[in-house]
DNA sequence: GCTTAACCGACCGCGCTGGTAGGATTTACG
DNA sequence: CGTAAATCCTACCAGCGCGGTCGGTTAAGC
């Protein structure tokens, strides 16, 4: 699996807030409960979220989150790395310092690292795929229903790799 | 991390491969000693590329590995797919069956499910990205050291999602 | 001062990942 | 035939990250 559950819950919560006027605040309980996602966990979840200043919030009664910026304005490039962390294929690619067998990548004897090349793409890729959707695209696809059916990319199934 | 260590063994291992002449096959250990991987290990990775008809082997004395077809007609996406399974960007892709939380997405009272849209995109991706690249392009990357430098996607640090 | 809700940090079971161990089987070679 | 070299197979294991819970503290509204 590529991205986990908190990538799946923090982008909920943002398209809920999306959904919302940004006047008043969104209570976590109430997204949580629309969702039906567990409270609890929401919190460390909005919390990343709020490190990144893409939502604010306000403490007390009547409080709650709102996005920090429009949703036009919030690449989900920035949602999935607040929640994620660094988007690497691999390893090496995050944690330059710690020496382990992954990553002889550099002192390759010369020669160019083959995997680096391709994880270079993988990585160009996914992240192409983030930047090029906004907030406000997928809150305007959860408000209607499904409108021009995405061409969904044809995957050979699980194990059939023939 | 997206992809695991049998994804970056076994790619390099492709690669190893592929940089043989496929005449005389070429035995795991061999590959080990190049590449500072654990023997026992890599037996687990090739075994998958075996049963995905990707590399054809010979047992006893003098046995070993060797592509199964030719460089060019290997592209990465099956092999990324042999060793990690199916690439999916989240549970509820690969496991429809199972209901999870993550998974309300069908029955989400008729509006579209806008996570469901952001990883199918990424899932677009990454698959594109893979399958546009062949074991012969590795190959060849390997040979000389390093020809052309790739545009790395710039990314933010870490941490800093500001 | 009670209620609501954000905030914070510690904790925890489970499954997966990375890796080891040990053996069984097959083949080349002398 | 015997031995060495290799694939093949299964079981096992430690560590760790993930998903989630709990208890408590602070801040704001009424």
């Amino acid at each position: 699996m590529i991205f986990s559950s908190k990538a799946e819950y923090g982008v909920r919560l943002m398209v809920e807030l999306g959904r919302q006027s940004p006047e008043h605040p969104t209570s976590l309980k109430a997204v949580a409960e629309a969702e039906g996602l567990p409270l609890a966990y929401l919190e460390q979840v909005v919390a990343r979220l709020r490190k990144a200043e893409l939502v604010m919030s306000a403490r007390g009664a009547h409080g709650g989150y709102w996005l920090a910026r429009a949703p036009e304005e919030i690449s989900m490039d920035e949602v999935v790395q607040a929640l994620e962390g660094a988007i690497a294929p691999m390893e090496c690619f995050v944690n330059e310092h710690t020496e382990r067998v992954l990553c002889s990548h550099e002192p390759d004897a010369g020669r160019g690292c083959a995997t680096k090349l391709l994880w270079t793409r993988v990585q160009g890729g996914i992240i192409r795929s983030l930047q090029q959707t906004t907030l406000a695209d997928l809150v305007e696809f959860s408000r209607r229903g499904e409108p021009h059916r995405e061409p969904q990319v044809v995957l050979p199934a699980a194990g059939a790799a023939a």
